[in-house]
DNA sequence: AACCACACCTGTTCGC
DNA sequence: TGCGAACAGGTGTGGT
């Protein structure tokens, strides 16, 4: 699944082949590919063709080709299973292929998406960001990004630690899986209360954030399958340094203990029960404690 | 204002 | 073997 290290892998891939290049072209093969362009398939190909592109842009999970000259982006966001695709022209399509852009050097670009929970939209750019996503936080990666400023913000939160790191509002790029790696690493259940985190665990674990995906941007992503692949269809190679994620029933890295799985708002966490312990169920503000006891989730699909 | 559940999708896997 | 349920999960929206 995408999360700010493929997409930052696909922003990559496609700044040479983007960058100053004119769009010759626009098809829109699936409506709901350009479902957050509002004005439709038809809009958003006169915004586009004979325009000529800059360079790709990316905050969290978002990125976006600023268009040449105007204060207007092509902006995507991969959802679940979204790709870019540069391919020669008339390759035999994908059979997930939702739009093709063609491009003034002869090559086309495709956007792929099995699940259709991506898509693409013109927007105008305000101070360098598109509309869509002015109400993203700032990455990790982000020169401005403020560490002790999103301390002070979650530990204010009346939350659960790993709901905070997936609320892109908070801090932006880190998905399921890159927040079940930063929790091992810093040895957080992934229900632990944000509100009785010390500064130095909070800190902790947006630090362990940016060093796994960090490293997981190093070797190009992490890849379970075709669902997510560079522009030029290549796999990214974190799968196998992951330590909790995709890892129930072999042992910890740590402890050896099995990994366990639980369902976690509408999703699952993995995590190791002996080096994250689960947070006492009280003290804690009465709401808090009537919340985490009525959603509580079964447990799913555990291995013998 | 802050927080949460759910709809939106489709290909694959699993149990009966 | 075949069928249907479960599962994967990021985001926007609407409800509390």
């Amino acid at each position: 699944m995408p999360e700010l290290p493929e997409v930052e892998s696909v922003r990559r891939g496609l700044v040479d082949h983007l960058a100053g290049r004119r769009v010759t072209e626009v098809e829109v093969c699936h409506p709901r590919a350009v479902r957050r362009h509002p004005a439709g398939a038809a809009d958003l190909r006169a915004r586009l063709v004979g325009r000529r592109l800059g360079e790709p842009a990316r905050r969290g999970k978002y990125l976006w080709v600023p268009v040449a000259d105007d204060d207007q982006a092509l902006v995507a966001h991969l959802g679940m299973s979204g790709q870019f695709r540069i391919v020669d022209p008339g390759s035999a399509r994908h059979p997930h292929v939702r739009a093709v852009l063609g491009l003034s050097d002869g090559q086309e670009l495709w956007f792929v998406d099995q699940r259709t929970f991506g898509g693409l939209a013109v927007e105008p750019v305000q101070d360098g960001v598109p509309c869509s996503v002015t109400h993203i936080a700032l990455d990790p990666f982000d020169a401005r990004f403020d560490l002790a400023a999103t301390v002070d913000r979650m530990r204010r939160r009346r939350t659960e630690v790993k709901r905070a790191l997936l609320d892109q509002t908070l801090v932006s790029g880190v998905g399921n899986i890159y927040a079940d790696e930063a929790l091992w690493r810093s040895r957080l259940h992934p229900r632990r209360p944000t509100a009785g985190l010390t500064r130095a665990q909070a800190r902790s674990v947006l630090v362990d954030a940016r060093a796994v995906m960090s490293e997981a941007l190093a070797v190009g992503g992490t890849s379970f399958d075709a669902l997510y692949v560079d522009v030029n269809g290549g796999s990214g190679y974190f799968a196998r340094s992951l330590s909790a994620y995709g890892r129930e029933g072999q042992p910890c890295d740590r402890c050896g203990t099995p990994i366990r799985r639980e369902a976690f708002a509408n999703r699952s966490s993995a995590f190791c029960p002996a080096c994250q312990r689960a947070p006492r169920r009280s003290p804690g503000p009465p709401s808090l404690r009537l919340r985490r006891s009525s959603d509580r989730g079964r447990v799913r699909g555990s291995r013998p």
